[in-house]
DNA sequence: CTCCTCCATTAACAATTGTAAAGAAATGCG
DNA sequence: CGCATTTCTTTACAATTGTTAATGGAGGAG
């Protein structure tokens, strides 16, 4: 149950057998169903997500509509992570794409962590840095791609999304309209015949 | 001369006075001029920069134009953060906008900083979570806000730049060329009236 | 102070995207 | 299993943006 946890911890700080089961102890499992909300708009997350199994959605509520910020994998921690860090209302919604087997931990499990593993904070410092370097390379994809090579990439780097997720979702993570990603699809589809 | 730098400093973590001196041993004061380079794309940045006086242009250079990635103003840090990070080569340029007064730190000062001042992690950590938070906030304003809606925010919140810097540079920085931004401009002046 | 480069705006046209709507296909759920 | 909802694509039109080019003005270098 904890080997993937494990297994990605271990990039990044060596733990022993003591601190492993410390570790451990902080988290609970949870498995949630499809379209189960994790955090709501508008409220404090306290809890951090690591994903054992399934996917999450994290989305802005606008004016009816729902836009994708990400889409969280097997083998990462998810949470709305700017509320997570400020202890502030979220702005975003999280919410289960698929059945999930998910390792929880709060916002006070956390500190005692701190207290417990100095090594801790290498470790969530390291997931800090990973976390604002994958979202400078999606900002960049908007300040030098056209919406036709943000898609072309999306689809080298996980085009097996979209035969899992609805494609309108992409879209919004892409910052289209599906009509938009549709008729991107149909051009990118014939330059290759 | 370090006034500035330690009250950022004190707004995450309190160091003694001793504590203080060994990080201000860690820095070396450096002035340089207008359109100065710090890091160039392909090198890999080993400084950390502290603004005291001054304000730096992260930017990438995309056949031929420069698009800006983000402008740095007094009492933070800049640098290619993904670069000094990961220890990559840099896919963006570092440069002086004006004369600048700096507070560097190199890459092994910082890894001695980690030995000597266990509490450095925290402040690093802080600042990781701080800048990822940052570029959340920008990428979300792409996914959320029109050009127009994107340009008025930026008016709001940084609205002093337009004086300070060309606006091709914010224009870049907003996603839009700068005739695009112009004719903003123009209908936002118009609505006002 | 003067020259020269850089900069901001405007205009006209092409290309792309958004919007609204409709139909076909696929999927989920009782 | 079958109905209802969701999803993907296509079409037509409006709106916005990008591109190229020209103009007037501002600011820096010598």
């Amino acid at each position: 149950m904890f080997d993937a946890l494990h297994q990605l911890v271990a990039q990044f700080v060596t733990f022993t057998d003591r601190e492993k089961a410390i570790l451990e102890n902080a988290f609970v499992f949870k498995q949630v169903p499809r379209k189960f909300s994790l955090v709501r708009q508008g409220q404090v997350a306290n809890e951090l997500y690591f994903i054992n199994k399934g996917m999450l959605r994290l989305f802005y509520e606008n004016e009816g509509d729902e836009i994708t910020a990400f889409i969280f994998r097997e083998n990462l921690f998810a949470s709305s992570y700017d509320s997570f860090l400020r202890q502030a209302p979220s702005i975003q919604s999280l919410e289960a794409l698929e059945e999930a087997d998910l390792l929880v931990i709060t916002q006070p499990k956390m500190n005692e962590l701190y207290e417990a593993l100095p090594k801790f904070n290498v470790l969530t410092r390291k997931i800090a840095e990973q976390r604002f370097i994958n979202a400078q390379q999606i900002l960049s994809s908007f300040l030098l791609d056209s919406p036709e090579e943000r898609y072309a990439k999306f689809v080298e780097q996980n085009g097996d999304l979209l035969l899992r997720v609805p494609h309108h979702l992409i879209a919004s993570y892409l910052g289209m309209t599906p009509v938009s990603m549709s008729r991107i699809r149909n051009r990118l589809a014939q330059q290759k015949r």
